[in-house]
DNA sequence: TGTATCGGATACGTATCTGTATCCGATACA
DNA sequence: TGTATCGGATACAGATACGTATCCGATACA
């Protein structure tokens, strides 16, 4: 805890970015007013400004937290021991979104716009993403070696794909939930797919 | 053309929509004015009233041409007749974006957070998604049918996969072009995923 | 050529949002 | 317990956006 005093401040600017999380999600980005945000927390504006200098600012705070939980997710799967098909288990493990995986999409699909038409955002966005396929290409590389495999390809590329696969299915999961139930094309696909990219046995 | 009068009319809607399409582009939706898109297409309010109900109004309307446009895009895709590599080939021959997909990536996935929490253009959006999927579907039969293999999956859920991988592509591409050309990820490994998902020969 | 209608401009009132400047209660700390 | 500082509320002034109501020039049509 910084100097001077503290033990509200904190809590208020959890709440002012729990409430900015929700209303964000709710109404979009810029769609949100400052105000809406206080509002929602129980605040007025001069405590939001008292805690952020702008709207912009409190989304990439939001956004940075989210990476580390995003990346702690990643670090916790665990790879099953079994071993009947440790390329389907190992997606099945990793495959089940959080609850609140609505709210995020929706959160870091704004995010990824906003990132597009700003630097200071993008360089944000493409360090999380840079660490997260490290990670990834971690959890890749120890899979293959489990299956007893050596990959075709290089993982950091193949990370890119499986992203790809994710980010790609979370969106249409999210417009259809009943015609594509969260985590299912991954389950459908990726094991099959990530089986065709060892090499082949010599 | 309708009864009453017209000529000047269809041309004011073209502008003002060709200028949403880039005012949207630059600043994104929520953070478009009315008077922006009026202003970047020489007219003033009165004429954006005159020919649109609401700025969501003209967003529908955009959305819905540039479905079409991308079905026309999907159906002109004519597999290639080599015999050598024909995934390979086909894979290629579909997979270069048009020169102005940044503008139309930032706006589809605009209309996609749009759509997450507006009903009717969730319905629009997956009614569009459905025609691609099943457009998409039909070329693949062809091409495995070419390749003279059975696929091992069904084709829609095929398609849904390579739609993922696509969008999932372009929206890494969009944020480090110079890491990921466009259409580089589809290239590298959409001809093995294809091929691996065909049915072993018996 | 006259005239009714159409398309877009102008003008207006209102609502909302923004950022700052100031004020007051609460808390740490001596 | 006194006091300086801190956190958030309140108050204010300016800007921007919205939708409507009205007006005027242009075009179709008789």
């Amino acid at each position: 805890m910084p100097k001077g005093m503290t033990k509200r401040r904190p809590q208020t600017r959890a709440r002012l970015l729990e409430a900015a999380t929700e209303v964000f999600a709710e109404r979009g980005f810029h769609g949100t007013s400052i105000e809406d945000i206080c509002q929602h927390a129980g605040y007025t504006r001069g405590a939001f400004y008292s805690n952020f200098g702008s709207k912009d600012e409190l989304l990439l705070v939001l956004f940075d937290a989210n990476s580390e939980r995003v990346l702690d997710r990643l670090r916790a799967v665990e790879l099953p021991e079994g071993d009947t098909d440790v390329f389907a288990a190992a997606v099945a493990a990793a495959a089940t979104p959080p609850d609140d995986d609505r709210t995020w999409f929706l959160i870091t699909t704004e995010f990824t716009l906003y990132a597009v038409r700003n630097p200071r955002a993008a360089a944000a966005l493409n360090e999380r993403d840079a660490r997260l396929r490290t990670s990834l290409a971690e959890l890749l590389g120890e899979l293959y070696t489990r299956a007893g495999a050596t990959p075709a390809v290089d993982l950091e590329d193949l990370a890119r794909l499986v992203v790809a696969v994710v980010e790609g299915a979370r969106a249409q999961s999210h417009l259809e939930p009943d015609a594509l139930p969260p985590g299912r094309l991954e389950q459908q696909f990726l094991p099959t797919v990530l089986r065709a990219l060892a090499a082949p046995r010599r």
